[in-house]
DNA sequence: TGTACATCAGTGAACGCGCGTTCACTGATGTAC
DNA sequence: TGTACATCAGTGAACGCGCGTTCACTGATGTAC
């Protein structure tokens, strides 16, 4: 039946979230359309009134989890106590133990470099919109990142508690 | 038919450098067994008689990409000059755009935090062993390492040939 | 050294399953008059 | 304001395809005597 049209925004925005949050928990490959559409709420057949692919989705979840992280960024760049808090949270077993929530960098980049152009497209153009912002000059906010970004890659791949921990410690020291 | 020793062993070995080759270059799930064993000169079926599941040989194949990483680093350990070629080669557009011949905790990482135990522990036992060498204190390597496998997946990642260069150069001028 | 037999890596057809995607249908919403 | 009709998000069965894996079979190698 037809649904009214904020019901339907609404339900567009929330396939998108859930689909962002399941991609960097599993990864584009371990996520299946019908898994997303029910986290949803919905069943699968609805998914193409919404998007064309799963590419398109993959490219809109990515975009939505980027945008999610400038946010966080753009609220710790009040004082040196925030930054120092969210360069913290960043390093921490919390964030590598839940990656759904976390840096979608971290989570899929690696992913996103095999992907199609859309996602690739929409990846670049928020990861230059993440590297604008940043309280150190510009080589120095990409070195960070790439610092933070390689750490977590580390920490989640590492199947031992205390080496993963001893990396992202190391890795806070450097920034 | 049944064939020599020798000849087994050396499609064993052959196997896994395929493997490794084109899981690096697109990924666990972008690799068919069938795909393996036609690279290693072989046919599907034949698969089963030297591993036990796909994921058996993404652990093989894990091992043999990092024992390669090791044996560079090992390499360049010799000289000052040495070392910098090797940080100049890791941080090079050409290793970025051969990742089949590169950095298997750049390539893989991501998809192996979400591999079965096999795979994370072939990976967690390399990753140990290339953290002993290196000519500062393991901090520092640790650092140095994390940088590397951050600009690397974000220069891949990023589909605009200017800003994934920056990433690279900005990254070689912290190591 | 020669003969008979067991072994097992390799072949290629086949199986079962899950995936992305399609489609006929539904029925409340939105629109035209 | 009320009525008739068109729209389209959502449902759930179905399709087609490719994947990992299995299996009956092959025949040169390796082994026992």
């Amino acid at each position: 039946m037809r649904y009214s049209v904020e019901q339907t925004q609404q339900h567009h925005r929330r396939i998108i979230q859930e689909a962002s949050r399941l991609f960097r928990e599993r990864g584009f490959e371990h996520v299946t359309v019908s898994e997303v559409m029910k986290a949803a709420g919905l069943t699968h057949g609805a998914f193409y009134a919404h998007f064309q692919s799963k590419d398109e989705l993959q490219a809109a979840a990515v975009e939505y989890g980027l945008q999610q992280s400038l946010g966080r960024i753009q609220q710790s760049l009040g004082s040196q106590k925030e930054r120092k808090a969210y360069l913290d949270r960043y390093l921490s077993p919390a964030h590598r133990d839940t990656p759904g929530d976390g840096c979608t960098m971290a989570a899929l980049g690696e992913e996103i470099a095999r992907c199609p152009e859309v996602v690739r497209q929409a990846f670049t153009r928020e990861v230059k919109e993440l590297l604008k912002l940043g309280s150190e000059g510009r080589g120095e906010t990409i070195r960070r990142t790439a610092l933070m970004v390689g750490a977590m890659v580390l920490a989640r791949a590492i199947d031992d508690e205390t080496f993963s921990g001893e990396i992202l410690r190391e890795a806070r020291k450097g920034v």
